[in-house]
DNA sequence: CGCGCGTTTGAACATCTTCAAGGCTCGTGG
DNA sequence: CCACGAGCCTTGAAGATGTTCAAACGCGCG
């Protein structure tokens, strides 16, 4: 089980560098954790709530404490792209321009912590150590874009779904007897809105992998990989 | 044009810092420019020349002076993708988690400078300033990597190839009496695998557009945009 | 219990991939 | 300088895959 979440500013705050190195952990003291504390707000949001509007200045940075959020983009034409989804521990908005690229909604209720970029840049000025933690948040927004990518590359919606599964297995799988289990918040559009394709297909993707015993849906919003063998093999590019 | 490229050490620590604000322009001293000069080598490459070799320890950033560059990953599976193009002034490397995730090769003879990362680490240490502008540069490289998921999810090929042609037309396009001209250096395989889709139906889309009178194809590796406003309506998505 | 929305299924049509062959370009060598 | 050849690009046709429109299903909420 994930470490419990007391929703504090202070636990907040130390949320922040929790995942950084050892040696990071001791760098701020007792008084400069309070600053950070006092540029942390904590947010608890009901299902469908927005955290970033897409366009607006890109004033705060979000960790998701418990809950998840999709990150939607809409296109020049309208049409909805969802870049991302974000579970307990993910960031988002370290990587900004001047606007927002995306919107951030929640996709079930959610406790998210928000910190000021103001304040984290003058904490990060203070404190090298911190502002490398940035850097490295960053470029760990990147890497999730460049997975992304990778899935959504060539190969068949099948092919695509599966290894979206595999993703989000590793990402907040947790293992059953017979296997891992994901719970997926997200509505079938939204996983379609990722793969990049329609509603129907992706859902027939679901129903061959199924059909297939490669996994079963014991709810809606829940799969259980029966078979990770087969489904790494469907993850691998059979043809399209 | 663009100013000639003096390819010394000197102009090139330069260059890392030209694009950043004015303010920022006079952050370094002149020892301390030496010192990044020292750090940086100018590499001069043929094409077809590596760079970087994905999954190698990412010591170093490039930034591209002159010629362009590709970024390949190869899938699970052994499919090639093509997660970017660098051009004069780009970045690459910078972000990077502990191993780089994609491979640079020249498409054509260029010229680069190679930073070590511990040095302009050592240097963003007694710079905040400097720390920051590889924030920024982190941060760009994220936004094209979503502005490469945002080319090449939903619509037909002749969309997304009239979304990157708009996007090259941007970053590289040159202006004539008639309209925009844009060089393609890379292949078209290179397109194909940068769109996700097979080479021939990416020959059908520049085939398409070109019948269609909205671009015409002087040469191989040279486009021209006959008609933007078609062209920005292609892009919308059609279908598919 | 029934209604509404999200999901699944079905069928027709459009698009893309694959396999195969033809044509153009550029670099090389005579 | 011209001719040849190899690699790249384009074109063609068949089959597979995905989209769209439409309707049925089922789960959850009032």
């Amino acid at each position: 089980m994930k470490p419990v979440v007391t929703p504090d500013s202070e636990s907040c705050a130390a949320s922040l560098i929790q995942c950084s190195t050892d040696a990071m952990a001791a760098v701020l003291s007792p008084e400069e954790m309070q600053d950070l504390a006092a540029s942390a707000d904590i947010v608890t949001l009901d299902r469908g709530a927005r955290l970033i509007e897409e366009g607006a200045p890109g004033k705060a940075l979000y960790h998701v404490l418990k809950g998840s959020v999709q990150l939607t983009h809409i296109n020049a034409d309208g049409q909805r792209l969802i870049t991302g989804f974000l579970f307990q521990g993910d960031f988002a908005g370290v990587c900004v321009s001047d606007r927002y690229p995306f919107s951030a909604e929640t996709i079930e209720p959610t406790i998210a912590c928000r910190f000021e970029r103001e304040a984290l840049l003058e904490l990060g000025s203070r404190h090298l150590e911190f502002e490398r933690r940035m850097l490295s948040i960053a470029s760990n927004e990147f890497l999730q874009c460049l997975q992304h990518l990778e899935i959504v590359m060539g190969g068949s919606v099948e092919t695509k779904l599966a290894r979206f599964l595999l993703s989000m297995a590793e990402r907040v799988g947790v293992s059953d007897r017979a296997g891992r289990v994901i719970e997926l918040p997200m509505r079938r559009e939204a996983v379609a809105d990722y793969l990049g394709h329609s509603p129907e297909a992706t859902s027939r993707a679901f129903t061959r992998l199924r059909e297939a015993g490669v996994i079963s849906i014991p709810h809606r919003s829940c799969v259980a990989i029966e078979n990770e063998r087969e489904l790494e093999a469907t993850a691998l590019r059979a043809a399209a």
